[in-house]
DNA sequence: ACCTGAACACCGTTCAAGT
DNA sequence: ACCTGAACACCGTTCAAGT
């Protein structure tokens, strides 16, 4: 990549960081590119979608989930160590405002930039799941699909303003219904 | 209202329960007004917002789910009646794609047009909840407003495409949770 | 009283023309 | 190789002007 485009990539990153911080994840692409000083079709020859914009600003936060799932299955399978995990994931579908929504649309969607992202979530918490339910600390009646639908229905319901102030108590909740 | 008014208010409104239909709760007013042959500022003084046209479509329905809350109550309280409204509210929150958008962003806002049916809602979960509490068939984790986040979580997971075809399962999954 | 077209200020997406 | 302005086809919202 030659140094002019290189510096308009991380700029515009930078910038849309701050941007989906402040307005969530449907902020105007647009107002992106304009904050950032750049033509609009510059933001669009780097990021062609949304989502895959939106994926190069989780994707670090992604290694650390899986690398945090690969850590917890080096201990013997527990009921914690699920509940840690799925914590940890709502964690980050919560990264943005209404990343939910896009990572929903994108589970179904191959073609997706945020697709390959939910596989590996769906993948790694597949793993954890299936060794709590070994050891029969988890409910045999959740699969790794339903364990992904229940993450991303915990991070829906913590996106503001709506049901914020209780998202903490409702995804306990749902946790622990997880195990049994 | 004067007669060519209330033509166009009921022309209207059939012709966005079609639109909703097919494309869910975000779909454009300015298409409705067009396959309605009506200007699009009638529209407007018809129905305001958005939320006002969705309230309206829906008020019908609020309605059945409300009377059946009140039937429910007659008989004892029971683990069975509160699961059965529940699922009943989450299929009210499920009359069109991407309505439960509508309906939590309405929750926290007094001013929308679908406060009021957020309320009933909440109001009518609530003593189902607590009478299935009172005689300990109910967790006593869950309050009312936790009780109408949930609803609104799996009427969210039901929206296709994503996790349309395991939401039976989940709503399930979590009515049962309720309990105990 | 009610309706309408047009205007305003926005979108996302694409592409020919520039350096 | 990369960037840009402008164009295109849309939005939601408002309002003066018509009947």
């Amino acid at each position: 990549m030659r140094a002019d485009a290189r510096k308009n990539y991380t700029h515009v990153l930078t910038v849309a960081r701050e941007v989906l911080t402040e307005q969530g994840a449907t902020a105007s692409l647009r107002d992106i590119a304009r904050k950032a000083d750049v033509g609009l079709a510059t933001l669009y020859r780097h990021f062609p979608s949304r989502d895959a914009l939106v994926e190069t600003l989780l994707r670090t936060e992604l290694d650390v989930l899986t690398d945090r799932a690969t850590e917890l299955e080096k201990e013997p399978p527990s009921a914690e160590s699920l509940i840690d995990w799925f914590k940890d994931s709502v964690r980050y579908f919560q990264r943005y405002r209404g990343v939910t929504d896009l990572m929903a649309a994108a589970y179904a969607d191959p073609q997706s930039a945020l697709f390959t992202s939910c596989s590996r979530v769906r993948a790694a918490g597949n793993s954890l799941l299936a060794r709590a339910q070994a050891v029969g600390v988890a409910s045999n009646e959740l699969d790794e699909a339903d364990l992904f639908a229940l993450i991303a229905a915990a991070g829906w319901m913590s996106d503001p303003p709506s049901f914020n102030d209780r998202a903490d108590h409702l995804i306990d909740f749902i946790a622990r219904a997880m195990l049994r």
